[in-house]
DNA sequence: AACATTGGTGAATCACTAT
DNA sequence: GATAGTGATTCACCAATGT
């Protein structure tokens, strides 16, 4: 019997004053605009997937409207650079803003923008926690052979400052990943197929992502009730899946087009209901056992022996919860560390004591057999 | 039969001024300094592991409390990006310029400073062909639960212009990847076993990297008698490769027990062992699936209802992949063996959904249907 | 000889709470 | 803010030893 049955239900978040925040809304502007309408530290994740290529079209900030004279190629280019800086500068300063002190930031890119995107990112002042690689499983091959196919796109991870404690559910990721850690490597299909958007019959957005990749972003790194921003909205990928996962969003998205289809396609997306919605959670969240409520309780008796794994050390149990261990008395942490000598030691596991046939069990079993008992 | 079989024999080249090129020697020095001894476009190919910058805090232990050998040499080591970058940008524009025109830079690093090295990259006037992925089969596991596995480490491969006529070996990647075009992720191990070089017991180099990466990179980009310069040569695997693979080298290289290992394991010149050709022959991995991954997929909504064969239990999938069977939860399997009070039990053959016709089919049959769409 | 068990380790920005 | 206490946390591979 595991520990899972353990968990408590999430704790209900207290009142959030966000009543005043456009939830789950599309805001019909640019997004810097959009963000600067924003009180500060309101937003738990921002979700971006900015434009990839430098051919800026008069589309981005542009911070003095002087002309250059392409002539010089490298000239042009470091133009060309600098606007694309300058403009993702300017955003990630004001989502960085309207986090929230523990919110993090995702953002994805190829190899054409995402390396400016992740300096840019360090120079803000936020902390990058991972880069994620996104594998296709079904890229567009290189068709002139000349390079090596394309096969993926790199995420970037990052918590608001280095201090931040940032959300990270840590046994859904494992859960999910057949009980492995998951890996910073991710296969996932490109959208494709039914899930693709149309408007008129051809594609309504051209780099439309996959409803997966946000799925396992917003399931790893928020909270039911958490709200997500996405500065460049599309079609509403972030919106449908935050939808679906019981998240709130807030869209950022300027093209009429795009806004009416992400409109209706969110509308069209149903949320999970709350059983659904459960993951697994770490121990830690269960409610804590000190060691002397085994003894009270009559679990253990003072004057019962531990022993380690293998059977070199022995300590008594005393009546207070504390053991011995000849010289050494003290917690069951203190003690194992101390005879150990080791910084630290997780005393549930390292303990163990004499079940009545005779085998040898951690006392983490008896805690395990102490919550059921006793949770209501 | 390996790929070098393959190779076409070297295009006679334009007789090489190449005469007076320090060749297959180790230039014990700063790399700028070095690189300032070469005459302009006298390099077809840079390869270049900087330092990373990691930045790391305080000592990281493992669950059994033993101490991980983190990479603390004061090589690694910047105040500032600034400063870093500095250094960066100032490598880079010395090996650009001695490089051939058509030549072409690899650069590897991890999150730490990939992305500013890119940036760099692309502000000294490179041009970025690809970015690859080396996929690390076996990377160290994050010990604390605390963020994704850092499973992978980046490499940008970039000419010297828009304009290069760069080197890259189509036909040879194609047939070192079972016919299939060579994609931008690699899986290699990282460099363990008899190949980590040791010296007085302890590993020689903290960082060296597996010279199937070298080897794929160089078989790709180069020609046979091809000069190919490492700034940080550290243990040389750049120039064991490069000689087997009959091309020429040239390192930097200031820490004097690094060029002595350098040495004598490039005179050794040991030829490919069988398990490294078998690593670079067979790339793909096993197509594993998560059941988690049909949940992200949509092929299971989380909240559908699963059933043994007879129907005498009654799952819901949950949102992270587990599944929850009245109190107990978990995987498919560990969900399947509880209530059935087994040691084990295969969860993939035991649960089934009602189809749409309304037969019940195993979930099995979704991993077939899964496996089939998104097969790389 | 063949297999099982144990121990070691790899570019890592690796905890949280109460006092 | 610093310190101390509690206790959560690992995957693949290799080498050496044990059965």
């Amino acid at each position: 019997m595991g520990v899972i049955e353990k968990i408590r239900p999430a704790t209900v978040k207290t009142a959030a004053p966000q009543a005043d925040l456009p939830l789950n809304q599309i805001l019909k502007m640019d997004c810097i605009e959009a963000m600067r309408s924003l009180p500060d530290a309101c937003i738990d994740m921002v979700f971006a997937d900015p434009p990839y290529n430098l051919q800026l079209g008069g589309d981005l900030l542009r911070p003095d409207n002087s002309k250059v004279d392409a002539v010089d190629d490298d000239w042009d280019k470091f133009d060309t650079f600098a606007t694309y800086d300058a403009f993702t500068r300017a955003w990630l300063a004001e989502a960085r803003r309207i986090l929230k002190p523990n919110g993090s930031l995702w953002v994805i890119g190829s190899y054409h923008n995402i390396f400016r995107v992740g300096t840019a990112v360090q120079d803000a002042g936020y902390w990058i926690l991972n880069d994620i690689v996104w594998r296709k499983s079904n890229p567009m091959p290189n068709f002139k052979g000349t390079r090596f196919t394309n096969a993926h796109e790199t995420l970037i991870w990052a918590s608001k400052s280095e201090k931040s404690k940032y959300t990270f559910n840590y046994r859904a990721m494992k859960t999910l990943n057949d009980e492995l850690q998951m890996r910073s490597d991710w296969l996932i299909p490109i959208c494709g197929g039914q899930e693709r958007l149309k408007r008129n019959g051809t594609k309504a957005h051209p780099t439309q992502k996959p409803e997966a990749l946000l799925y396992r972003i917003l399931l790893a790194c928020t909270k039911p009730g958490d709200v997500v921003l996405d500065p460049f909205f599309g079609t509403g990928t972030t919106g449908a899946v935050a939808r679906r996962l019981g998240r709130d969003w807030i869209g950022c998205e300027r093209e009429d087009v795009y806004c009416e289809v992400a409109e209706e396609r969110i509308a069209a997306a149903l949320p999970l209901d709350e059983s659904a919605l459960k993951t697994m959670q770490s121990p830690k969240s269960a409610p804590k056992v000190a060691f002397g409520q085994l003894v009270e309780a009559g679990y253990l008796t003072p004057g019962a022996k531990l022993f380690d794994r293998k059977r070199q050390f022995e300590a008594v149990v005393r009546a207070d919860g504390s053991i011995a261990c000849g010289a050494v008395d003290g917690s069951i942490h203190k003690v194992g560390s101390t005879i150990q000598n080791a910084p630290s030691c997780n005393g549930w596991t390292y303990w163990h004591f004499a079940a009545s046939d005779g085998a040898m069990k951690p006392i983490d079993d008896l805690r395990q057999t102490y919550l059921l008992a006793t949770e209501p």
